[in-house]
DNA sequence: ATTAGCATGTTACCTTATAACGTTCGCGAC
DNA sequence: GTCGCGAACGTTATAAGGTAACATGCTAAT
């Protein structure tokens, strides 16, 4: 049940920061951080990967939450819409956010073997992109920028997916 | 009626030129360029925007061919593949490929208005994207860049929306 | 107490995508 | 020639992802 982050990190304190983070930003917007969006958002980081929502909810309905799509699609939503959780398009799966507030422009790279969903800076990136679209007179407001690829885990031989929770290899 | 590119280019060439190019490309390799597979082609140049599955289906279907999903995500999977279309994953609709061909690492920039697609190098970005996953010990593959922003028409503030093709402003 | 706003829950439904299976066609082996 | 094969196409059925619309309950302001 190892949670797969890139390399070793103290999970728990991941977490709690995740979590505490949301409560303060909520409590200085008077922003309501209900149960079940607490809840969703312990979800996703404790899983620390890109979870669907169908996933989620079931998860939800199960702990006494609604279990109907719009319930975890409205928490997604909210933690979406205030940063403190990232749709990720390629896999129309969600990640909860680790490094709360903050700035934000940020890149995903996801590994293809186990899932693992790791945030970057995009900054540099997104100044690239916005300079060549500049030039076609195009105005970027967001990006997306999803990386595929292995992570450190599993480009050792050893590692072809860690344990059961791992993709097939298809 | 008018194909929104982000500027005026003769669109009868970049079409048959997409077209011939898949041709190029499928005879010198023994692909089979078959009739769905040119037809779906055909019409994702012609309209030159981010096309829906199921709308593109329903053209098909309309024409003769098979009116089940399985039918367009089949030449969809053919063209993409080959480099012929690509998948906004933003949008989960397809583009034709007008630069075939070629090395691409494309990136593209969506009209949030007027759903115009166009696509840029995302080369220089995916560089600067690898060396920081490299950072972090990840190995990428390949990478989604997909820019939402104001295309050069739909920044003229006399264009709030081309037409009665353009999305509702919501 | 009344009203307004927001969060939650539900039902019903829409859109996007795939699995599984049968048929047809072209082609090389025999 | 015809047998067997692989590739493409077609179908039915169903999975997976997402939203609209409406009812209920809480809280906070008047």
């Amino acid at each position: 049940m190892k949670p797969v982050g890139f390399h070793q990190h103290d999970h728990e304190t991941c977490k709690s920061g995740g979590i505490t983070s949301a409560v303060d930003y909520c409590e200085t917007r008077g922003l309501q951080f209900t149960p079940v969006r607490r809840r969703t958002l312990e979800i996703l980081l404790h899983e620390h990967r890109a979870m669907g929502a169908y996933d989620l909810l079931e998860v939800l309905g199960r702990e006494g939450f609604g279990s109907q799509p719009p319930v975890v699609y409205r928490a997604l939503e909210f933690l979406v819409r205030h940063g403190f959780a990232h749709k990720i398009e390629r896999l129309n799966a969600f990640v909860g956010c680790v490094h709360p507030g903050a700035d934000h422009a940020p890149a995903f790279l996801i590994c293809r073997q186990c899932d693992a969903v790791a945030e970057t800076r995009a900054r540099p990136a997104m100044a690239l992109l916005g300079d060549l679209a500049g030039e076609a007179g195009f105005r970027v407001e967001r990006a997306v920028i999803e990386a595929e690829g292995l992570c450190p885990n599993c480009q050792e031989p050893a590692n072809p997916g860690p344990e059961s929770r791992g993709k097939d290899p298809k």
